[in-house]
DNA sequence: ATGAAAGCGCTAACAG
DNA sequence: CTGTTAGCGCTTTCAT
C-alpha cells in the first residue's frame, strides 16, 4: 500500500492562466494581457474585467517561475550582509525588506560572513537565481568582488561603504560628519586632549572615521598627535581593550577618547577599568553606531547613531530606480548620522587623568 | 546615437546547456543527464566527462528557473521571521542559513512584524514563489495561518514554538527545563519567596515558561500563591516595568524574580530602582533568551539561555528531510536550555525585602 | 546509451 | 482588440 505521490497532489491544485483564459473564454494571450499592469490597455475593457472575474473566481496565482523564464527577470534582488547577528545589520534589512515588498521584489538574503569566498559562494548561488540587482552591504574599501560586478555592469549598490569608483552607486553615512560631531562634543564641554581608538583601516567606514578625525580635531585646533591614535584590528571588544590599553600606556593622557564603533568603545571601558579609570569622571567615551541597548550599558554610552533603516531603504530604492532604468548615472547618496549623548560623556577633570605630568596640582 | 539596450548585452552571456551539449557533442538531453547527480548513470562515463568538461570550460551555470519550470521545485524554502531586529531570531536565521546552504537550498527570509495581515501577505508572496516549504517561527499559541498550512499540507516545520497539534513539525526549547533551572538555582541559593514575571500567554514560549514556573516552584515546595505572579502584555521594558511594579505593590515581598524574557528583566531592573530596591542585593532577577550583551547591563543579567542557532540549524534541516520524503512522520525535536549565571542573583539577606512583615528581626 | 520531441506556465511577435 | 505561434532553458517521456 502506498501513498499519493506528493508530486500529483499538488499538480491537481494548480491553477494556470490556461485554466483561467478557458474560462473567461478568450486566448492565454488576452488573459495574460488583461492580468498585465502595463498590457491591459491593449484588452477591451469588457474582456479585461471578464478575465479578472475568472481569476479571482479560480484564485489564480501567476507563476512568476514562469514569467520569469520567459522575462528574465525574477523580481529578486540578492541581499549581501556580512554578518546577520551584528545588531548593525537587521534594521538595513528590514528598510531593504520595506522598500522591495511594495514593488513586488522578494531579497534574497545571504550571510557573508565577512569571509570572501563564502561571499563569491552566495554571489554566484544568487546570480544564477537571476536575481535583478545586489544591495551589498559589505565595508572592505578593497573588493574584487564588487569591482568584478561593477565591470560586468550587474546592477548593485553598495550601503553602509563611501567609494570613489566612478561608476558605483552607493548610500552611504556620511562619518566625516559623524566623528565631527563627537569631537565638537568633546570639544565644547571643554576636552582638548582627545583620543582615537580606530578600526580596522581596510573597512571603509574605519577608514573614513579615522579621516574625520584627524580633520575635525585640526579643524578645532586640538592636538592631534599621532600619540593620541591607535589601531585595532577588528571591530571588536577584545580589540578596543588592547588598543585602548595601548594608547593609556603612552601616557598621553587623553581626557576622552572616540571609539570607531560601539564593540571598541566597550573594550575601551574594559581597558579604563583596568587602568583604575572611571569613565566619564576621568576619561570621557564615545562610540559608533548606536547599538541596541547602549543606553543600558555601564556606564550609558553615547554614541553616534546611523540611519540603519534607511539606509537599506534608500539602498533598495536607488537599485529600484537602476533596475527599472529610471536612473541611469551611477550616484552616491549620503545620509547623516546623529550624535546621542548619554552619560560616558562629561566635562574633563582639570588635572590631567592618567599618569605623567602630575606637575599641575589639583584645584578644589 | 544609442547605448546597446541592457537586454541583448545580458542575453550574449548567457551559456546555456544547449551550448554545453554543442560542444560536447551531444544532445541536450544528454547533456541534462550528464549534469544531473541521480541520472548521470544513463550516460556512459566516457561522454559524461565529455559534457563534464565541456561545462567547466564555458563555465555554464544551471537556470534553477527553467528547472523549476519543469519540476515544480525551486530549491527555496519560506522563512518567516516576526521580527529581525530582535536579537533572537538572526542567530535561528543564520542556522538555517548553514543547514539550507550545503544541499544546495536558499532561504527567502519575511519579517511579518508579528502582524496577521502581513504576515499572510509574505506567505502568500513565498508560495507564489514556490517555495518547497517553509521555517515558521512565529511564537503565538493559536494561528490560523500556521493550522491552515498545516491543512493544506505544505511542508513546513515551527522553530521556537511548542504545539501539540498531532501533525506538526517542530523544532523548540525545553522551556519548562529552563524554568526548573532558574528556580532550582535560586531555590539553592536560599531563595523561598520567587515571583515571576510572565510574558503575554498567547504566546507559546510565555505560556510554557509560565507553566514550567508553576510546576517547578510546586515540586520544590515553593510557595506559588498568585501573588507572587503577574503577566506583562508584551514582551518588552516598559511591560516588565509596569507588571513588576504591581508585583512589587503587592507587598509579597518576593527576594527573586524570574521575568519570562531578558527585555521584562530589564523592565524590572527599572522598576526595583524606582521603589528603592537594589539588584541583586534586595532582590534577584532572572531573565530568559541570554540576549548579545546581556553581560554588560548594569547588573550583569542572569537568564537562560536559548540555542538559536541550533534551533535554526535542526529546524532547517527536518524541513529538508521532510521535502525530501526520508522522514514522514511528524516529530517535534526538543532543544535544551541552559541557565548562565551572572551578577543578577545572589543569595536573600536575612530579611524581607520588601513592604510588611517587619515582624523578624534583622540578624547580624 | 543516446536522440527527438514534447512540454512546464508564461510573454512577445506577428497577424488579422 | 484578439488569436496564433513561438519559444525562454530545462527535464522527461518515448523511441531508437
Amino acid at each position: 500500500m502506498h501513498t499519493v505521490p506528493v508530486a500529483s497532489k499538488r499538480r491537481q491544485e494548480v491553477i494556470t492562466l490556461r485554466d483561467v483564459a478557458k474560462r473567461a473564454g478568450v486566448n492565454v494571450a488576452t488573459a495574460s494581457r488583461a492580468l498585465s499592469d502595463d498590457r491591459r490597455d491593449l484588452v477591451s475593457d469588457e474582456t479585461a474585467s471578464r478575465v479578472v472575474e475568472a481569476a479571482r473566481e479560480l484564485s489564480y496565482r501567476p507563476n512568476p517561475i514562469a514569467r520569469g523564464l520567459k522575462t528574465n527577470r525574477s523580481y529578486t534582488v540578492g541581499v549581501l550582509i556580512p554578518d546577520l547577528t551584528n545588531p548593525l545589520y537587521p534594521p538595513i534589512v528590514r528598510g531593504i525588506d520595506d522598500a522591495l515588498g511594495p514593488l513586488g521584489y522578494t531579497p534574497l538574503v545571504a550571510n557573508t560572513d565577512n569571509d570572501a569566498s563564502r561571499e563569491r559562494m552566495s554571489y554566484d548561488a544568487l546570480r544564477t537565481r537571476i536575481v535583478d540587482g545586489f544591495v551589498i552591504a559589505t565595508a572592505f574599501r578593497r573588493h574584487p568582488l564588487v569591482d568584478e560586478a561593477i565591470a560586468a555592469d550587474v546592477p548593485l549598490v553598495l550601503v553602509l561603504r563611501n567609494t570613489d569608483a566612478r561608476n558605483a552607486w552607493a548610500v552611504c553615512v556620511d562619518e566625516r560628519a559623524g566623528v565631527t560631531g563627537a569631537v565638537e562634543h568633546l570639544h565644547e564641554q571643554g576636552h582638548r586632549r582627545i583620543g582615537h581608538v580606530a578600526g580596522p583601516q581596510v573597512m571603509s567606514p574605519a577608514f573614513e572615521r579615522f579621516l574625520g578625525f584627524t580633520a575635525a580635531a585640526a579643524e578645532l585646533g586640538i592636538e592631534t598627535s599621532k600619540e593620541l591614535t591607535t589601531f585595532a584590528e577588528a571591530f571588536s571588544i577584545a580589540e578596543g581593550r588592547r588598543a585602548c590599553r595601548e594608547l593609556l600606556e603612552r601616557g598621553a593622557g587623553p581626557t576622552a577618547i572616540i571609539a570607531a564603533n560601539d564593540l571598541l568603545a566597550l573594550g575601551c571601558l574594559d581597558a579604563l577599568g583596568e587602568a583604575g579609570l572611571r569613565c566619564p569622571q576621568d576619561v570621557s567615551i564615545i562610540g559608533y553606531n548606536d547599538m541596541p541597548f547602549a543606553e543600558r550599558f555601564m556606564p550609558p554610552l553615547t554614541s553616534v547613531r546611523i540611519p540603519g533603516y534607511e539606509l537599506g531603504l534608500r539602498g533598495a530604492s536607488v537599485l529600484l530606480d537602476r533596475i527599472s532604468g529610471e536612473d541611469s548615472t551611477p550616484r552616491t547618496e549620503m545620509l547623516s548620522p546623529r550624535l546621542v549623548v548619554r552619560a560616558s560623556t562629561a566635562p574633563p577633570k582639570r588635572t590631567r587623568p592618567a599618569g605623567r605630568r602630575r606637575a599641575v596640582a589639583p584645584t578644589r
